[in-house]
DNA sequence: TAGATTTACATGCAAGCGCATATAATTAGC
DNA sequence: GCTAATTATATGCGCTTGCATGTAAATCTA
């Protein structure tokens, strides 16, 4: 149908400038200097974990990041050998891991946020106006809380 | 100023809610069973240079694409190798790399970037009206082409 | 036009990543 | 309750990535 045509394209079309935004963002954060002690996605697990009460599990922060689960696993390492997170056993499950911030990755953290969350305020602030920021912040968490449909 | 805070506010939700989107799809396009000869980030390579009318040169191709230039250069090695893109030498520009796509690279790129094209028509599709697709790309596209200012 | 700077790309190397797989604990089937 | 399937995380290994740097050509400077 001409219609499904037209919504093919323009459905790229709205995937393509996604990606195009995402990409010209992140790489002009990426090139910020205010990476000190974390990377910026050592920084995504750092902020998931603050964004959570209590310990999450891996597999739990894996949901918030890009990264297949052996190198969440090895980059979690890391951060707790750096003293930034803590890794408990889960007393009510033998196979899970409880992962936490430590003082130490809460305040990197706040740091690095606080810089970062000026960052993202200059860059959408040039761009958006706030009734455009509500707009996109609806479309795509639209895009996100889709009701599950099948494989 | 309190208007100035929730702005703040509102843009580093926009900008997760996108991050957000962006990684869910991504995970789930790159889940998929499509990729055969190329992988997604070297599909990357292979459409921007399909989009392109003539050869570009490496450092056109890496804005598209958020890898660094060695990087870059290493992976259009291999694609090279693999007979899905060419390289010359610039005869304007002794520096320059110009790089096109091959008959080979022409088929891949067309053959990964239909089912691409379903996947995306399919995901978008369920969560946005044609109408708010557009209202998406003309937002993304505000934030990638706002005006170049200070560095 | 000689030297200095900049631009375009390549390469050595260590660190990080993904794939396949291992291990261990929980849940499901019967 | 015993086995099978599933879930949660870890590890071996080869490939890819990024950083620092190298090389070579173009451009700028005087």
């Amino acid at each position: 149908m001409r219609t499904e045509r037209i919504d093919l394209r323009l459905a790229n079309e709205a995937w393509e400038s996604l990606m195009t935004a995402h990409a010209r963002l992140t790489a002009l954060f990426a090139a910020e200097d205010m990476w000190g002690e974390a990377g910026m996605r050592e920084y995504d697990v750092l902020y998931t974990l603050s964004k959570s009460d209590g310990p999450l599990r891996l597999c739990e922060i894996q949901d918030g990041v890009l990264l297949s689960q052996p190198a969440l696993s090895r980059m979690i390492d890391r951060l707790a050998a750096r003293g930034l997170l803590r890794r408990e056993a889960d007393p009510d499950d033998g196979r899970a891991v409880r992962i936490s911030l430590t003082e130490d990755g809460t305040r990197v953290q706040r740091e690095i946020g606080r810089a970062h969350a000026k960052s993202i305020g200059r860059e959408l602030g040039a761009a958006l106006s706030p009734a455009q920021m509500r707009e996109l912040r609806e479309l795509c968490t639209r895009i996100v809380e889709r009701p599950q449909q099948d494989a």
